[in-house]
DNA sequence: TGGTCAAATCGTAATATTTACGATTTACAA
DNA sequence: TTGTAAATCGTAAATATTACGATTTGACCA
């Protein structure tokens, strides 16, 4: 997921372009990890001052809905990164600090033979969780 | 994890022993299914009219603590079911609607060689998620 | 058994996150 | 350029969780 192909997901949809909507989508790029909703605002109000919970919000769901971005929660918050990885399905180790990821490519769906009884499948989570190099080090000089 | 294991666990850590929280305790071993806050409120109001927030949340978070009940989220909210399966570690298939589960053997972090790098891991959740056959039925009949 | 004290609970307020909505602005197409 | 529906703003409402002083209660001991 690029930020041309979230664009052109907006258009292909009927969406409208508006500037919050690249900068949203930018950001989500740059970032490459897990941001809450809080964050997102925080970092886009550097350039669009006056910016509405309800804007981040709205766009997040619909960002989700499309396929732009993938959520989780952890903490007692929502969280969203870029969709990655195109195609091939696959999960995440997680720093719980600052939403820092790295693929894992195992699924451990593909272990589980047949559908269980009683039970119609919706969806399935599987993330490890930790502390990246990067926010341990932090810690240590904090 | 039964009742008597549960209470000489508060007994034992030195905690009190009350009405509240054996109910409470009663309560996750009968229903054997994720609650949340609110479902813990409402089920234990039927005894204890004036149940307050303060009890069942704090209650909650010692019992989670102490390993009486393991906890989860979804949907935005946080959920806490009796501590299963003793010594054996292991995950669950979740309906999402009525918190249900049904035990999976299966840890995909036996498939994880080694650390990864860069991260320290502190954690890991495998859910799969789900409609019981309860709530497909009743959902038929709404 | 009765008294003491810290823990537990109550009642309520505060906090945080998410959702909702009327009014206004804006993107887009005709 | 203009009309229209979508997007956004500003703010309020809804929801979940945490916090805290006042009061009650369980557990221990004399």
């Amino acid at each position: 997921m690029d930020i041309k192909q979230a664009l052109n997901l907006l258009k292909q949809n009927g969406y409208k372009y508006t500037g919050k909507r690249e900068m949203m989508v930018q950001l989500f790029f740059e970032e490459g990890r897990y941001l809450t909703a809080k964050e997102v605002l925080d970092l886009m109000q550097k350039d669009y001052p006056g910016l509405s919970f309800d804007t981040v919000y709205r766009n997040l769901a619909l960002f989700e809905q499309l396929g732009i971005v993938e959520g989780t929660e952890w903490n007692g918050e929502r969280r969203y990164r870029i969709h990655c990885g195109g195609d091939s399905h696959h999960h995440h180790i997680i720093c719980t600090e600052c939403g820092r990821t790295r693929a894992i490519e195992l699924c451990p769906m593909k272990a589980i033979f047949g559908q269980p009884e009683n039970f119609e499948i919706t969806g399935h989570k599987f993330e490890i969780y930790g502390i990246c190099v990067e926010c341990k080090e932090y810690e240590k000089n904090a």
